[in-house]
DNA sequence: ATGCCGAAGATACTTCGA
């Protein structure tokens, strides 16, 4: 059992690289950010052709988030944006899939720390945080992936010293990213990989991916639930290489069968 | 120090990303 999430900035540019990537990672579910389509712009049938169901929540050139599962799984309990946090973006999308409660954020990036959009992404956050202790009380069996705009420690980020301080490695970030964690979640990727130089996003300026400077900024976080059924996380660098590629890659979360309710 | 690249909307150049 596969849960993967891909920011990839226009699906209407990468649609084709999504369907390739499905095609060799028939993943159970993939989350995806930066849609940058209008609601009813979504490629549905391309998506159903390649054996996907989906919920997704467009808007007009930014932001955008979809949930994708494979057609034999479940997808209820479809539900947008933060309840009770009014955003006129649309950054995030929650199902249920055979039991397993999916959460799919776009988080703020935020421009820099002197900027009215940080205001806005320490807001969203703590909104955020509440939505995701409320989920929490409701589903023991929960992940949240997505684009979270925050680098969590120095080792994901390729120059910790300049990047000190400057939006997405901001200690109030960090203390929102430690606060999801605290509420009993575990970033799957570091449960496996230690390392140093794991990034999941890399400017297109300055041959940066070929240099491997890059962010860790894609997350999966797992419930205690679903952590206990964790075998791998893996970055996917593959499809960074390929032609017009997005700026983030794949990172994608193996589960043992016994994770969905379905499979028990 | 700043831009580099790329997408989108518009249709010459700006906004936004991270």
């Amino acid at each position: 059992m596969q849960l993967a999430t891909w920011n990839v900035n226009s699906l209407k540019v990468r649609l084709p690289q999504v369907l390739a990537w499905l095609a060799e990672n028939p993943v159970d579910v993939l989350c995806l950010q930066e849609l940058k389509l209008e609601q009813d712009k979504f490629p549905l049938a391309e998506v159903e052709a390649a054996g996907y169901r989906a919920a997704w929540l467009g808007q007009k050139t930014y932001n955008g988030v979809a949930i994708l599962v494979k057609a034999e799984r479940s997808l209820d309990d479809v539900v947008t944006g933060i309840p009770g946090y009014d955003d006129v973006q649309s950054r995030v999308i929650a199902a249920t899939v055979d039991g397993v409660r999916v959460v799919c954020a776009y988080f703020v990036n935020g421009e820099a720390v002197d900027s009215p959009k940080y205001t806005y992404k320490l807001e969203w956050l703590a909104a955020l945080e509440g939505y995701v202790e409320r989920e929490l009380e409701r589903h023991a069996a929960f992940a949240l992936l997505g684009d979270y705009n925050i680098a969590p420690e120095d080792i994901d980020v390729y120059d910790a010293d300049a990047w000190q301080g400057k939006v997405l490695c901001s200690a109030p970030e960090r203390a929102a990213f430690g606060r999801l964690l605290a509420l009993g979640l575990a970033d799957a990727f570091r449960l496996f990989n230690r390392e140093e130089k794991q990034y999941s996003w890399w400017d297109y300026r300055a041959m940066m991916f070929r240099r491997n400077l890059g962010l860790r900024i894609d997350h999966i976080l797992v419930s205690d639930a679903l952590r206990e059924h964790a075998v791998a996380c893996v970055i996917d660098k593959l499809p960074r290489k390929w032609e017009r590629p997005s700026d983030h890659t794949p990172v994608v979360l193996t589960l043992s069968a016994a994770a969905f309710a379905q499979d028990q």
